[in-house]
RNA sequence: GGCGGCAUAGCCAAGUGGUAAGGCAGAGGUCUGCAAAACCUUUAUCCCCCAGUUCGAAUCUGGGUGCCGCCUCCA
């Protein structure tokens, strides 16, 4: 298959991609936990995993996406009681939101997206299969996972237990109620147990609900197997929550949770990382008001993705600003030009445009299978905008035009010329201004001219009344 | 305290042994009634500092400095 290359965090090195089966590939992604909404730092991981789903694609993979969401956890729950009203709803507002900035941001849909409350049962029986397997142990109303019981315990940190329990001493004190419950401070709870009335479900344990990471091994059993071939999500994710994932997973089947371990860098803002707890986050939702999603995409794709983004204003004005050059260069043949579709019929077949594609895809694919370069990748582009403003025939120009744009959709650009599009408010403005000239031709008595624009207006749609003092207003036909 | 990562022009940022991609910003020129866009030329003798390995290092090794992340919820 191709020669692609990926960053595997459990090796800490680069490795061939080689898929289990081949050629398809099953692959899980952490989503978001909906108590709020999601911000830059959400919608760097969603398009990074966006952009490996459609370039795993592209190079002829048969590729399962799943993509999860926390919809039962304690901090929806808490954020529910500060704002009154239950979780299940905070929760299900929440996912609106996330599918509309997913939307808007031209992230393709995931093939599944489970939630955590879709697989209780599959959750409890995950848990159960530990217990029997002397993995787990109830104490008091919870089930905790025994940490010392699986023995690689740390291997995608790095770390050994020893190591892992002093970084836990500080953490010790904070738990004081944790720790009469925990025979160690590194276990993790599998169930937690929930006072009746409390969001909560049954279970041989009684009522409650079930720890943040034995959702994502109870769903990837479900939906994808035993072992799958990528496993993702933001760099923090890796400590603790992928590693309980692996051990959870690994100690109950025996075999390896996940061939690869891919993890994006983050999103900075004055070299903090953004973050909800830290409070410097950017909503996606906000961005969204003053930028491109195609802006966003390209200000994220500009960096390698296991790289810390600096995010400023600066970056993204120079984000939009090259992101204009793209699009002008895909719609640089003008309306007349692009009309004859025999034109276009024919750049597509031609040999210019076979050789053009030839070569771009080389380096395009070039880039992105050394770890998926999108930085590389989309310097490609660049090159071929700059080809594109060189030629001089339209129908040579078509050629490379061809190659831009159908790369750019491998990194989810859609180059749409939004540029153009026009709000109300400002499209009400023109009209005003075509008014103010008019009404400066009636002055000079340039009758012909104040006619034009009345009547051009009128065959928009736009009918014209003067008023008594000269002026004139408009209203919609 | 334990573990890991990063340090490349004014800004952002690729590049892991062979002599510095790309974007933004800037400068000069062409075009233009003026602008904008586009085109041409140009902007790091050098990649945090020191020492070492090598014919050769931004890239490898050691030391130093600075910044960041994880160890607690987190994309």
């Amino acid at each position: 298959m191709s020669p692609l290359q990926v960053f595997n965090t459990l090796t800490a090195k680069k490795e061939d991609f080689v898929a289990l089966d081949g050629k398809t590939v099953r692959m899980y992604a952490c989503g978001p936990t909906v108590y709020s909404l999601s911000h830059l730092g959400h919608a760097r991981m969603a398009i990074v995993f966006d952009v490996i789903q459609r370039y795993l694609r592209y190079s002829g993979y048969d590729v399962t996406f799943v993509r999860n969401i926390t919809d039962v956890d304690d901090k929806i729950i808490n954020r529910a009681a500060e704002i009154g009203i239950r979780p299940e709803q905070l929760a299900r507002e929440n996912i609106f939101t996330f599918w509309r900035d997913m939307r808007l941001l031209n992230i393709a849909p995931p093939d599944f997206e489970p939630r955590a409350t879709e697989y209780i049962h599959p959750m409890v029986q995950f848990v159960q299969g530990l217990i029997d397997s002397g993995h787990a142990y109830k104490s008091g109303p919870d089930v905790y996972f025994e940490v010392s019981s699986f023995k690689d315990y740390g291997k995608l940190r790095k770390q050994n237990l020893d190591e892992l329990m002093s970084g836990a001493r500080e953490q010790v004190r904070s738990q004081q109620d944790l720790k009469n419950l925990k025979r160690s401070p590194l276990d993790f709870a599998l169930w937690k147990g929930a006072v009746a009335g409390d969001l909560g479900w049954p279970s041989p344990w009684g009522h409650g609900r079930p720890g943040w990471h034995l959702e994502c091994s109870a769903m990837i059993k479900n939906v994808l197997g035993e072992t799958i071939d990528i496993h993702g999500g933001g760099e923090d994710l890796v400590f603790p929550h992928h590693e309980n994932e692996i051990a959870q997973s690994e100690a109950l089947h025996s075999k390896p949770l996940a061939r690869y371990w891919l993890h994006n860098s983050f999103v900075q803002i004055d070299a903090e990382k953004m973050s909800k707890s830290l409070g410097n986050f950017r909503t996606i939702q906000d961005l969204l008001q003053t930028y491109s999603p195609d802006t966003l995409r390209l200000l994220l794709l500009q960096t390698h993705y296991r790289s810390p983004i600096e995010f400023t204003n600066d970056s993204l004005t120079a984000a939009k600003s090259g992101l204009q050059r793209l699009i002008r260069a895909v719609h640089s043949v003008s309306e007349e030009e692009a009309a004859d579709l025999q034109m276009k019929k024919q750049a597509a077949d031609s040999e210019l445009t076979k050789a053009v594609m030839q070569q771009f895809q080389s380096e395009f694919a070039r880039a992105m299978d050394s770890d998926f370069n999108t930085a590389a990748a989309v310097a490609v582009l660049f090159g071929i905008a700059d080809k594109i403003f060189q030629e001089t025939s339209a129908s040579r120009r078509l050629s490379y035009i061809y190659a831009l744009d159908s790369l750019s959709q491998i990194l989810g650009l859609t180059l749409e010329d939004t540029g153009r599009l026009i709000d109300t408010d400002t499209a009400g403005n023109v009209i005003d201004l075509l008014l103010e000239i008019r009404n400066s031709a009636r002055v000079k008595k340039d009758f012909a001219t104040s006619d034009l624009i009345r009547d051009r207006l009128a065959g928009l749609g736009v009918k014209v009344m003067d008023t008594a003092g000269g002026g004139a207003s408009w209203e919609r036909d």
